[in-house]
DNA sequence: CCAGGTTTCGGCACCCGATGCCAGAACTTT
DNA sequence: AAAGTTCTGGCATCGGGTGCCGAAACCTGG
């Protein structure tokens, strides 16, 4: 069962193309110019990730794989919304090695056009996650009203934290906890 | 001041490939088909319309524009994220005849990945808009946490009820009001 | 009715991202 | 050494989007 052995891997292309948006920009680089960097035609890049905007990506579907596992392992009897607080932050965790790559994917996607509207493709599984696990505890399906809605708005707060941690800096976790806060609250107006 | 007369308008295009996109999807209908349809070139539908996207938008800015103006006039007492669920449901009734192209409309964004990647370029200045009022009533920058975060959640709520709209029917302005008193409540699990 | 200014139109060339196809390279096994 | 497997890379092609420029179609003033 050999065959010719991969002249190079996923991690690799994302690494190099990261290096060319951030000093060339996003739009001014060509996948072309990613090929040439990385050393393989530009149709054997396409054959590690569907789409330009997907190298920046990396492995989305695999973190969503832990943050799916992270949900179910909660205990039954934490309320809805503290295992999704709780969860949501814990997936956002890379440690301070990560941190670097991690703004700048970050400040990437929040500020490219075609990255900003890629976004939302990606998101969609983790939304399904979501949903999928609020449905499990109200016992209705991942479809209804309520877990859609859940889960959309989950991503919008992450969202929303994610550009203002870009723009302004500051501890990520901590922003997180936060607006993960004013959402269980309803974004209440400040009490008197 | 003459000049050559338009051959077309805008809301001519938008019709014209509405019913193009229903009949043979939205992929598979190029834009030479389209201006072919509407009797013009190529070369002159992006001067109406930026992208093939945003042909399916027709004139989002406006409404926005009259969305804004809304949320501005609400009264100061009105708590607010209760003027936020009205003028959000009110932002979304277009009434009874104008019903069909909606869903036509909401249908395309809602299941095109292509448009649904789009959508969260166009919701930009809709969630601007709601930034600008809660920064208003809390006294603070649109660019805070708070606005920013209120803004996208709102977004997503949104979001999330049209696709159920659109999977499942019912009334839209009902479904939306609903989505907006579980965000108002904070999601919280059902009291015992 | 004709010249000059103005606005829109349409065709051309071109760039870039993405895809189907296929021959060949590079490895493993028998 | 031959057969089988897997990956590679070049080619042709498509579709969306843009800059450029000449021409069409209108309005005004002489």
């Amino acid at each position: 069962m050999g065959g010719r052995p991969r002249s190079t891997d996923a991690l690799e292309i994302t690494r190099v193309s990261l290096d060319l948006f951030e000093r060339q920009g996003f739009d001014a680089t060509t996948v072309d110019a990613i090929a040439k960097a990385v050393g393989i035609s530009r149709r054997t890049l396409f054959r590690y990730f569907p789409s330009k905007n997907d190298i920046v990506w990396g492995d989305f579907s695999g973190q969503v794989a832990r943050f799916r596992a992270s949900l179910a392992a909660a205990p039954a009897d934490e309320p809805t919304m503290q295992v999704l607080r709780r969860c949501v932050v814990a997936f956002n965790d890379y440690g301070p090695a990560a941190e670097p790559e991690l703004r700048t994917r970050m400040r990437l996607i929040t500020t490219v056009p075609a990255l900003q509207g890629h976004a939302m493709l990606r998101h969609q599984e983790w939304c399904d996650a979501i949903a999928a696990f609020v449905a499990g505890r109200r016992g209705s399906a991942p479809g209804d009203l309520v877990p859609t809605v859940v889960a959309q708005a989950a991503l919008g707060v992450s969202t929303a934290t994610f550009a203002v941690w870009i723009a302004t800096g500051g501890d990520l976790l901590s922003l997180l906890d936060d607006a993960f806060g004013l959402l269980a609250d309803g974004f209440a107006d400040p009490a008197d």
